[in-house]
DNA sequence: CATTCTCGTTCTGTCAGATGAAACGCAACA
DNA sequence: TGTTGCGTTTCATCTGACAGAACGAGAATG
């Protein structure tokens, strides 16, 4: 491998990330089938990772995410734009759009929503805290690929205030906007995001919606 | 090191684990120090973690933990005992005793709090969601280590019921009770503890707040 | 009940990976 | 201007990590 990484790390990092709402606990086999390791090497990983507390085993054997992770997780949210300072933004959005209002953060090749505030419509485009989509797509794919430094050749989807538009990308019949927040000084923080279904958030709706979105993201940079 | 370990990993994992509430945030240098690893091995390791978001680097460079640990973190949450579950048995244990209610779970050879109900008095043992502490000291160290099967000789702390009771041990001026919450197939979740000042919280205190404790822990075992 | 299959664990030869020392450029400091 | 410390890169060395094989145990199957 690359000799500014290190391999073992790596295969470390991705039985972690093999976790997920659907398998939040998996057996030796599983873990060996989710992410393509020999059985005798994820025993090695986890082993190392559970003196630390990151991960987890049962009686029966069985994997989990361990404490360490929750522990860390509460040092990310306070030195992250806090939820409480979020949620009314997305309370505001989601009310005045009546779709769902979402904030993303960039990890690694992926965007994972860290708060959320859903449509009140039961045909909404449903979105979990924790959940993760690809940086490809969507709207806060785009905002996020671009205010990360990554070269980016087509910006069509975006308008003169880095606001960027997509349909059907996430999903075939969902739309989004999204823009950038920025802290203080000036690094990116997330994206500020409302997601819905296409045939409702068309491009009129969008349109509307999009200077609110802008003027929420920009209240959220001042801290 | 021993063959059923790996040691890259192990120093890897010592980086996430020197991020605190202290330091969210740390440069390369600090890293070192903190960890006493060689800066060129901290950067390959967090190179790697990088990739899959669970380190951080902002544009001077410094280190702080990434967002895939918060999706973890809410797989973790969802997969234990939920706060909403036992967060009524921290307000009843907090009002009724006027002392600071808490729970703990193992993390390795640590004890992390995971959910807490501080005490209204100002004058008190104030925990943090997320706080570490040794497991060799403490109600609930002893707790967590008599019930996830670690061999003791001395269980002269606890009564009966399994309920450990201690003074002094965290701080010198802190008295503490706990008591094991089990899961419904009989496996150690987590501590139910109350903690105070042992001048406040002596030993008649304790005592009459023993049955409250025992009997909201059994109450959160049914599920 | 006997046989087969799968899982979890342990061991080990092989080789590729990981380490840290040295060197460098740059910025901060005196 | 010179010194110090930080962050980054390179590479020789050696040790660590891998995965395949083997094994025991329990579950599944006939």
């Amino acid at each position: 491998m690359a000799t500014n990484r290190t391999e073992s790390v790596e295969r470390a990092m991705s039985i972690l990330s093999a976790f997920s709402t659907q398998k939040p606990i998996m057996s030796l086999a599983e873990l060996a089938e989710e992410t393509g390791l020999h059985k005798s090497t994820i025993l090695r990983l986890t082993n190392s990772m559970r003196i630390y507390g990151f991960i987890q085993r049962d009686e029966d054997g069985r994997f989990s995410v361990g404490p360490s992770v929750w522990r860390l997780a509460l040092i990310f949210r306070r030195d992250f734009t806090k939820r409480e300072h979020v949620a009314p933004a997305l309370r505001i959005l989601a009310e005045a759009t009546g779709e769902t209002a979402s904030f993303y953060v960039r990890a690694g090749n992926e965007r994972v929503c860290l708060y959320r505030e859903n449509s009140p419509n039961l045909l909404r485009f449903h979105v979990e805290e924790g959940m993760r989509l690809r940086l490809s797509t969507g709207a806060s794919g785009l905002v996020l690929r671009r205010y990360s430094g990554e070269d980016m050749d087509d910006f069509s989807s975006f308008n003169e205030n880095g606001t960027a538009s997509s349909v059907g990308q996430t999903n075939p019949n969902i739309s989004s906007i999204s823009t950038p927040v920025f802290s203080a000084a000036g690094e990116l923080v997330g994206a500020l995001t409302v997601s819905g279904l296409a045939t409702r958030f068309d491009e009129e709706a969008r349109a509307r919606a999009i200077p609110l979105l802008e003027r929420l993201a920009h209240g959220l940079t001042t801290t």
